[in-house]
DNA sequence: CGGTAATCTGGACTGAGTCCAAATCGCGAT
DNA sequence: ATCGCGATTTGGACTCAGTCCAGATTACCG
């Protein structure tokens, strides 16, 4: 089943008019095994760690391929480094002033664009939404 | 009137229980200048044209002040500098993948946070939403 | 199986933002 | 007025995220 996964994900590129090449697929099956929100640095140690040697920059552009095929979301949480998912339900985020965790909130539209703005300002692809706060944990810690 | 706008916002300042310094009245009086959306390098630079000599840091430090006490907004809309507008009407912001023009949104809901997760989160302060896509003018030439 | 354009590689580089320790300065108290 | 203390500023060095480039490789079409 890894093969199929492997395979599904291969057509999935090639679909987008992207090669199914060796470091995208290393980073997808990192990804998938790593879940979560995941810096890019993240997922190029993840896969040190399993002895996929990689250039970083290569995890760069396999991102921004996977990201551009619809394999990955990318998200961008605030300061400090964005962070990928792979593609699942579409969501957004919390993210805690105090401790930085990232949190997932549920979608209550679902796809894409989940909101539209109230003025004309051209074709509207997403909608990302990020919640800034303080978390349950740290509120209680104070 | 210029000093009618630096006293009220030493007052600001001070009910957010910060000092009311030079550079933060200056970092605050160039962005009403500059008006739209300012990186930190650029209100930097802003600043040292009309030979006001300012160390980077501080437009950092003051920038992170101003935006606690509420006098700024502090804008995340991806990869790239953050931006920072004086604080008004809380709207959204809309960024074209193509040309990268910000563009204003306005919030329907008027206040902070606008939205709210459907689930139980923490404290949520603030909700920002950035729109992804491509603007009209993209669009045309394309 | 070969050609070719897309992609990878790795090192250098840029740009945004942070850190630190000494100097300075606001502001409440005297 | 001015004093003193602690918040803030300074400026330089530094970190970290991400990009650029040019030569080597490789996936895919025919």
């Amino acid at each position: 089943m890894e093969d199929t996964f492997r395979a599904e994900a291969s057509a999935r590129l090639r679909e987008a008019g992207l090669r199914a090449t060796g470091p995208r697929l290393a980073v997808l099956t990192a990804m998938r095994r790593m879940g979560g929100h995941r810096t890019a640095d993240e997922v190029h140690a993840g896969l040190i760690e399993q002895d996929v040697r990689l250039p970083r920059t290569s995890v760069y552009n396999a991102l921004a391929a996977l990201s551009s095929a619809g394999l990955v979301n990318y998200a961008d949480i605030g300061p400090g480094a964005a962070v990928y998912e792979t593609a699942g339900e579409w969501h957004h985020h919390f993210v805690c002033r105090r401790c930085g965790a990232v949190l997932d909130v549920p979608c209550a539209a679902g796809g894409k664009p989940c909101l539209t703005p109230d003025i004309e300002v051209g074709v509207v692809e997403e909608a990302q939404v990020i919640f800034r706060g303080v978390c349950a944990d740290c509120a209680a810690s104070a």
